[in-house]
DNA sequence: TTAGTAATCGCAAACGTTTGCAAAAGCTTA
DNA sequence: TAAGCTTTTGCAAACGTTTGCGATTACTAA
């Protein structure tokens, strides 16, 4: 595991390290990019059959406020990913296919900096998503017509 | 009620006008900008006890495809409201009250722009919504401190 | 190493939302 | 107006997620 300076970040916060709160980053660390909560309910049930949805739920969201994880909602589902450390990058994701793609921050400086000076409205930047059509589907949807 | 050219759109696109359907549609309508689905089921079983939780879910995701009303995600809760009629506009949702302010198309012209020429990706801009910190909320926060 | 305390767990029940299904109602045609 | 076809309804059960609670566990300090 690979993951020791996130488990000292989350000790020095006064975070318990419980068996069911290693296995829950393990599998989100694991994943290539975000997963599903019952994706990592799955894996962390496979290690540890006692292992309780509701304590997935609770994990993942003490590792969000903790700044660990960061949350995507694609669809109407949750999933995780590893907060990324070399600065946060968004998501579009696919009304149509589900797909996630990643988005540099820098395309949304501009945004955001309208909404606070028009609105004194500070815009939560580091869990954003755009829903949307993919180049893809779009691709498909023209052969279909 | 005076949303009568709404009736005639859905009869014209083959929509079947019930007595649950109008009820709906008239909750809606009545509320100033965005209702709770629960204050829309409400409002509408307290006209026909019968109503049930379902067909308005049903009836508000119907109503949403055929344009004449917008979901609006206020925390993790659907809103919905009267479709604008001179041009859509978007939401700012804090995160902190709940207070939804409306935020002019105009506003992310621009990004959608940048999205399409980079990525081909095309936005969903119809059903817009930004969460943060809005301007009253900040100043209460800094108060505290 | 153990005892004490606070946080965390597993379970079960609840939340808001969606879905399957048989009964009922809306629209069409004769 | 009545018959027939299709859509919609109400109910109940399921979904994914959250919460309350008593039992268990991680950490602290002696």
């Amino acid at each position: 595991m690979k993951h020791q300076h996130i488990l000292e970040e989350l000790r020095g916060k006064g975070v318990r390290l419980t068996p069911q709160r290693l296995l829950i980053l393990n599998a989100v660390a694991q994943g290539e990019g975000h997963l599903g909560v019952d994706e990592v309910f799955r894996q962390a049930k496979e290690a540890y059959p006692y292992m309780d949805i509701a304590t997935v739920y609770r994990t993942l969201h003490l590792f969000k406020k903790m700044g660990v994880v960061t949350e995507v909602a694609i669809g109407d589902r949750l999933h995780f990913e590893i907060t990324d450390p070399d600065g946060r990058h968004h998501h579009m994701v696919c009304r149509e296919c589900g797909g996630a793609y990643n988005l540099a921050p820098d395309y949304l400086v501009e945004f955001r900096e309208t909404l606070m000076r028009e609105f004194a409205f500070e815009p939560d930047l580091d869990n954003f998503t755009v829903t949307g059509i993919c180049s893809v589907c779009q691709s498909k949807d023209k052969a279909k017509v």
